[in-house]
DNA sequence: CACCAGGCAAGTA
DNA sequence: TACTTGCATGGT
């Protein structure tokens, strides 16, 4: 919390996401899985250019097409696929009315998500927290790198212990969880760029106080 | 040129 | 169960 605090002092609120819309950050998930923002802003702007920003366009668009237009986001051929495997559960779950889905318990919709080929915690968790509004805190790289370099979790710890790490302290508010991994991305992304152990210019310990 | 980016699943022993 | 590998483009 203190981490939070000093963030916030610091950056102020994010309040994130770059998406227009709930289905918007749904494609986002995917196409950004290993994947720098960059490319998938690329893939976003084709979708929109194409019209297919719309779960119904989109499902109906055939596979060598959605292949092109999110080529830029890399793995293009592996996310249409996973694309289409999120789109049939959104379909068959609430036919497309994602408010439907937000009002739905939090763990039984994340493990539907999970169950879903292509749909790991991260990208379940992006869905709970950003399209969703619900309370279930994103864990992704820079979340581990800043957590574990400042000797909080061991290096290698696994996905659920860093969630629960946040989770069993914090109050199941989803503006806080947002905001907060919004501010860790933007941490890490300014300080900890890189993947080797060392990130010296990382000012995080300053933000402690 | 080498390395990295807001993961995930399948294959191997 | 615990490693390893494939997936692909674009930027530094």
């Amino acid at each position: 919390m203190e981490y939070y605090r000093s963030m916030l002092a610091a950056l102020g609120h994010r309040h994130w996401w770059p998406a227009k819309t709930p289905f918007e950050v749904c494609v986002g998930a995917i196409l950004t899985q290993n994947t720098a923002w960059t490319g998938v802003e690329k893939a976003l702007a084709n979708l929109e250019n194409a019209g297919a920003l719309d779960p119904r366009v989109l499902s109906a668009l055939p596979v060598p097409a959605l292949e092109e237009l999110i080529r830029p986001a890399g793995y293009f051929r592996l996310k249409a696929t996973r694309l289409r495997g999120l789109l049939y559960y959104l379909e068959q779950s609430c036919d497309f009315d994602l408010g439907v889905l937000a009002r739905r318990g939090m763990g039984e919709v994340r493990e539907e998500l999970l169950a879903v080929r292509g749909v790991g915690p991260e990208t379940a968790d992006s869905i709970l927290c950003y399209a969703l509004g619900m309370p279930s805190f994103v864990v992704d790289a820079y979340t581990r790198r800043i957590l574990s370099r400042h000797g909080l979790v061991p290096e290698d710890a696994p996905y659920h212990e860093l969630r629960d790490y946040f989770m069993d302290v914090l109050e199941p508010d989803p503006a806080l969880y947002n905001d907060f991994h919004a501010q860790l991305v933007r941490v890490g992304n300014r300080f900890c760029k890189t993947r080797k152990p060392l990130c010296e210019e990382c000012p995080l310990g300053s933000y402690l106080s």
